[in-house]
DNA sequence: CGAAGCGTTGAAAATAATCAAGTCATGTGG
DNA sequence: CCACATGACTTGATTATTTTCAACGCTTCG
């Protein structure tokens, strides 16, 4: 596997020299997850840090009567659990993997060693951080004013923004290639599964949007975009 | 004004040498704000950096239909805004001052330059930055699984946490210094001032707490957290 | 004193959750 | 290859929670 291709092509890493991937790649151990696998858990030490070659993650956050909320999803050349590794604390979320997927791991060691040496990598952690902090701001103020409907339009352009791949039929269709079940939309937007179904049977039957098992395509994105902004109709 | 003073209780300067503080200091500018005044909106370039000198301000998200919801509090010795500062952005959130308060200011400038000198500065404002995110992820969770009244509790608890003074009666009772609406608290627990007003008046019936205008006092804390478990009776 | 802001409360309506009972795929072991 | 168990998904009916709307009381301040 092209561990030092996968490097290069994380954001984060992309200003690094070829010695620097070299020695980045050298302590770089490999790590694979058969789909349902759970890789670390919300409160365990946070040693390791992870950045995903192929596969999608689940970070998600549990409450102490069982109920879970997503937090956010990882794919491919996303780096993450860095934070909790840098601080020394303890994982705050629980990582599982959507489908079958490769990361590569360091130890904490080796990485705050990197970060010491240039200072600008961790510079742009911190740009990274705070994106993903101005992102839950975003979703927080959506699940207090915003009604389901929306929030789930919401979600589902900005799953397409991430992760989506354009259809090769020319029309605008969007296919989202993360491996979701309504469970999982329903914990990420903050309702239950059978509201989730509803709406998206809804959108489905309307032409919006084709929701099959585990897949859902974006067909009419500028309808979505009125259902997300609340002038649907 | 002590501004060295406040400069050195802040915690991420504590370490800071006698000449350092100075030279921060040498470069601070001092802001009074008026109850009521806008320091930021949300939006504006982010050139300024602030520590709160006396006072309290309210960090609020916008939405485009002028909805908003309330990020969080900053009291005294906080520092705030020195992430959208390092990015060079924009500022993420609007900050209003809840009652007369008085800042230091900084130009991004300066900070700046101080982070590069002192790595270690820069990796302790990682810290602070990632636990507010920590802080933020529990909040979302919290709303999206708990019914109001629990959110409620554990808002009162968490600001009794934070800026809670203790009643010289001997009793439990916590006063909260935040001079804050009913309004303030349902768009920090992201519901609506009704809902908000109907929870803290049967609270304040049965003795949990007394609810003032723009003031509370937590009375039974035991009670307050069982409400916020969701054990109540 | 009067106006404006803050707070309360009741009644009606809307939204979403819950409960229950299915259908439809998928894959597994006999 | 088929039966069957399992997990994903759907849908209707009921219930609970919360919002909305409306009206009014109490302070505070100019």
């Amino acid at each position: 596997m092209d561990v030092a291709g996968v490097i290069r092509r994380c954001s984060l890493f992309e200003r690094l020299s070829d010695e620097e991937v070299a020695d980045l790649t050298s302590s770089t151990r490999i790590r694979e997850l058969d789909a349902g696998e759970v890789l670390f858990v919300q409160g365990e030490p946070a040693d390791w840090v992870y950045l995903v070659a192929t596969g999608q993650l689940r970070l998600s956050k549990i409450t102490s009567d069982g109920e879970q909320v997503i937090v956010s999803f990882v794919v491919a050349e996303q780096l993450f659990a860095v934070v909790a590794a840098m601080q020394r604390t303890t994982y705050p979320v629980t990582a599982e993997a959507l489908v079958n997927s490769t990361l590569l791991e360091w130890g904490r060691g080796d990485l705050g060693e990197l970060f010491t040496r240039h200072p600008h990598i961790a510079f742009e952690a911190v740009q990274v951080v705070s994106g993903r902090m101005r992102q839950l701001q975003e979703r927080f103020r959506d699940l207090a004013t915003l009604p389901v409907s929306q929030r789930l339009a919401r979600a589902l352009l900005q799953l397409g923004e991430q992760t989506g791949r354009r259809d090769e039929s020319g029309d605008g269709r969007v296919h989202l290639e993360l491996s979701l079940t309504r469970q999982d939309l329903a914990e990420l937007t903050g309702t239950t599964l059978y509201t989730a179904s509803r709406v998206l049977s809804k959108w489905d039957a309307s032409g919006i949007i084709e929701a099959g098992r585990r897949s859902i395509v974006l067909v009419d994105l500028e309808r979505l975009d009125r259902e997300a902004t609340g002038d649907a109709e």
